[in-house]
DNA sequence: CTAAGGACCTGTCGGC
DNA sequence: TGCCGACAGGTCCTTA
């Protein structure tokens, strides 16, 4: 389900609900997620102050003074902060009770999210070989370009792979090649200069204004609060098989098809094949 | 090294 | 109505 705008308007709508909190207690009711739940995860956390929340691609970081605990939403994860006594559903995995009766809960109908804690000073095996943030000055056209160099897989594939940028995944790899005109099959050591420029800039803006609008609700994503998130209506090609190109003056229609095991949308008029 | 495919789960939707 | 397959926002691991 997150991307990075989705997990981005998360880490911003929990924070001020729960930073200089105490942890009184965690209820895990299912440790079976794609890999299981540390057991000893109370022991790291009882007592322990919530210091501040932060991101690192779609993985979102609760600092603690002894660590960090990190959460990964998966396909279907979501958090909510609830009062201390709402009753638990199915699927609601696991709760981290603050003091002030705030409860934070991981709900993940299909357990492909992650949670595990991450000791001071040591650096997670899951984070120790992530690339760059997009929104960060250290992603640009010269990193993008030594790492499509010589490479023939589809473009699409190389931009959702997190070593070479982190957080973007199927809705807004699609939307930034439409939006540089670039086809997702095209292998990405064939792109010229002036693509790839493009695409850096058009990965933060899709990511920029997804954020501004709190992100993409599909069907189930909401944000911490429940509500959703607006920038489904702002999709140019996701999810549009069969509808027009939105570009001013091009008429073509949009086109479906499977890249990397992804469903995968473009306009055939306005992103050229290979 | 690269790239592709299976695996992990449940829920929902469309077709018959 | 009910059953069955396809598909869904992600990543890790194995295989070629």
């Amino acid at each position: 389900m997150p991307e990075l705008p989705e997990v981005e308007t998360i880490r911003r709508g929990i924070a001020p609900h729960l930073i200089g909190r105490r942890v009184e207690s965690v209820v895990v009711r299912q440790p079976r997620l794609r890999r299981p739940v540390p057991a000893e995860l109370a022991e790291h956390l009882d007592g322990q102050p919530l210091q501040a929340v932060g991101r690192r691609g779609k993985y979102l970081l609760l600092h603690f003074p002894n660590g960090t605990l990190l959460i990964h939403l998966g396909m279907s994860g979501s958090l909510r902060v609830l009062p201390g006594a709402s009753p638990a559903g199915r699927h609601d995995h696991l709760d981290l009770c603050f003091e002030g009766e705030r409860r934070l809960r991981l709900h993940d109908p299909r357990r492909f999210g992650l949670v595990d804690w991450q000791a001071l000073g040591t650096t997670h095996p899951w984070l120790a070989r992530l690339g760059p943030e997009p929104l960060d000055a250290d992603f640009h056209a010269q990193w993008l370009t030594q790492q499509a160099a010589g490479r023939r897989r589809p473009i699409k594939s190389l931009v959702m792979d997190s070593a070479v940028v982190v957080g973007v995944g199927n809705i807004y790899a699609n939307e930034a090649l439409w939006q540089a005109g670039i086809h997702p099959r095209r292998p990405a050591g064939d792109l010229a200069p002036p693509e790839l420029v493009r695409l850096v800039e058009a990965i933060r803006q899709v990511l920029q204004a997804a954020i501004a609008q709190g992100g993409t609700t599909l069907r189930d994503f909401t944000r911490a609060d429940g509500r959703p998130g607006y920038f489904a209506q702002s999709l140019a090609v996701y999810g549009r098989a069969g509808e027009p190109c939105n570009r001013p003056g091009c008429g073509g229609r949009i086109e479906q098809t499977v890249i990397a095991q992804r469903s995968s949308y473009y306009c055939p008029q306005c992103q050229p094949a290979p």
